[in-house]
DNA sequence: GGTTCCCGCTAATCCGTATTAGTAAGGGGA
DNA sequence: TCCCCTTACTAATACGGATTAGCGGGAACC
């Protein structure tokens, strides 16, 4: 008795039949295009139709739902906050575009956060199969948990390139690789010898590739790289000082979400009352989001984020529909920013 | 035959019933915590458990909302894009206070965006019926869907203050009045005697409590304001120079999510050499969200985003709990913001 | 006059979960 | 031994709509 007392509902199909004086089937038929070609007077259908204008009848997208068991909604999964309180946060040109091209394919955005919840908390991460499929955005990938997905055929995209699954991870990188090895081409050019290169202890595939696209360059040209890891407290003004007295001319961070490794370098920096790229070039793996009032432009790259995230939406949808040979991993290009933080070595290189 | 090939889909509580050799209501109410409480064994129990695990179970957030008709999902809507590509968007900050306090209390978002739709197309408002309740976010309301929604009960609260439905909307406004009252007083102490308030065209509630506002400090305060409409494109040089002819000294101008009001003045007095305040105050009646680099700290007031979006959740999950005696409307406080736009009037007032 | 076909509609069923009524099995008491 | 009471489930059904198989009746054809 208890869940029925809800009686002044909105108008049904069933509600339509019975003043139409036909079938529940039937109003299906006539309301929903009868795309089945079933045979039907103009006359019931007319019945039909006025008897649901009169209940103002709405069909319930619940109900319709069900039975197509699809629902039209795309996850998107971010492993800190969807909205950071930062507004300056690199996730939200992903977020533009994934937004437009979802628009743009009909399909509504569900939103999940781990910010909050328990380190590997399963079941906030399994919350995302009620979404046809699901974006993801994080440095890392939860392996056994995407391994399951993966299984079972659940419809899933990376934004950012991950291998930690063998071939199957479904993703669109960018392509730091080449991005960075060109940024130090662009300060050897200038003339700088012996670089600093300062990134995050943790690793993830966005770091390895830039990194690697580093050392190529470093092999290509001769020039010297010292690699320094840092989780940002230990880069501060004497060791910046000690590298410059060792020769370092130029010193480039790696971007990340947190951006840890070029604002330790940045503070070093201004505390020493050092400027670039008088004192030292500083160049960056990546760019920097709404950049700040105060700050100068650095030069780096422009990851397409924008760009990455429709794409991502384009694959997933694609995915969803099964379509048959899908390609399951792009990487777009970057393009260069000349910025303002690069310039020649403040001494002329020894040759 | 055709739609049941679809094999590989999501498991459901039939699957785990066939695996743990029991019926699908046992899985309901092992899963669903059986508040009924029905008699059953531990080793039953455990047996559901262990195989919902092993499939990776996920209940079908449409068929429970079918039937038990909630499913812990919030719609947020906006009326245009959720994520604008201008970040400065005002927009920003109430999204970082939903996404908070929707993640505390355990829901989850669901984005939908009428951007990129039809005018009117009131299939489009609901799609949202599959959350349990929907925050909207938009300077207007659509009246017919928004009526049809509160005479179905469904729940809902706009952030913004609304009275187009009487007294049947539910909201969490800022008080506007009270700060554009201010800011006008604020004007009236240093000196100013006329001013030009420049809105748009467009009329809606947050327009009108702002005038309202600022009607009422001029006509306790004696000093002169010219209301002025534009739409943007009808604000320039000339015509600023003109105002200030005619013995205007302060602008007071609308925020809105386009800020196009401000907008307009500040391209105007750019273009004429023009400069606050040394030339004339100029008064924002709001703040501008992530201000840019280059432009001026406007003074005027700020609005408290991030918490109307915290109170707005509350709200419609109250809402959604049924609670009797909820507030349906909330107006919080806004603050004063000095800025570097407002000073003394240019000449001193005759008097 | 019987068979075939078509028209116009409905019965039956499904989607996945929740709820309530009811039943089979087992134990205890008289 | 019969009855009743638990215990531990399951059958039946609802939610609202989509889909498909099938049915009754009349017309057309042989």
């Amino acid at each position: 008795m208890t869940r029925h007392e809800r009686r002044p509902s909105r108008p049904t199909q069933a509600d339509i039949a019975r003043l139409a004086g036909v079938s529940q089937p039937t109003v299906s038929l006539v309301l929903g295009g009868n795309k089945a070609g079933v045979a039907l007077s103009d006359e019931t259908r007319q019945r039909v139709l006025d008897a649901a204008e009169s209940l103002g009848y709405v069909p319930d997208p619940i109900a319709r739902r069900l039975s197509r068991r699809t629902n039209n909604l795309l996850g998107l999964y971010t492993f800190t906050a969807t909205f950071p309180t930062d507004v300056q946060h690199s996730y939200y040109p992903f977020l533009v575009g994934v937004e437009e091209e979802a628009a743009a394919q009909g399909y509504d955005l569900l939103l999940f956060t781990s910010s909050g919840a328990y380190e590997g908390a399963t079941d906030v991460l399994n919350r995302v199969r009620l979404a046809d499929g699901c974006l993801f955005l994080g440095r890392h990938v939860p392996e056994k948990a995407m391994g399951r997905f993966l299984d079972d055929g659940y419809p899933l995209v990376y934004i950012g390139r991950h291998d930690e699954l063998g071939e199957r991870l479904p993703y669109v990188g960018a392509d730091y690789v080449s991005a960075s090895a060109d940024v130090v081409r662009r300060l050897a050019e200038l003339g700088h010898r012996h670089l600093a290169y300062v990134r995050e202890k943790d690793d993830a595939p966005a770091s390895a590739d830039r990194e690697a696209g580093l050392r190529s360059a470093v092999a290509d040209t001769g020039v010297r790289a010292d690699v320094v890891r840092t989780d940002g407290g230990d880069v501060d003004t004497a060791r910046l000082r000690s590298w410059l007295a060792d020769g370092v001319t130029a010193i480039v961070a790696e971007e990340t979400d947190t951006d840890i490794a070029v604002t330790a370098v940045e503070s070093a920096a201004r505390a020493g009352g050092l400027r670039c790229p008088d004192d030292f070039s500083l160049a960056l793996l990546g760019d920097r989001v709404g950049r700040s009032p105060g700050l100068p432009a650095l030069s780096g790259f422009a990851i397409p984020r924008r760009e990455m995230g429709r794409a991502a939406v384009r694959m997933l949808t694609g995915l969803i529909a099964g379509e048959p040979e899908a390609r399951i991993r792009q990487i777009l290009g970057c393009h260069p920013l000349a910025g303002e933080t690069v310039g020649a070595p403040p001494r002329p290189p020894e040759h």
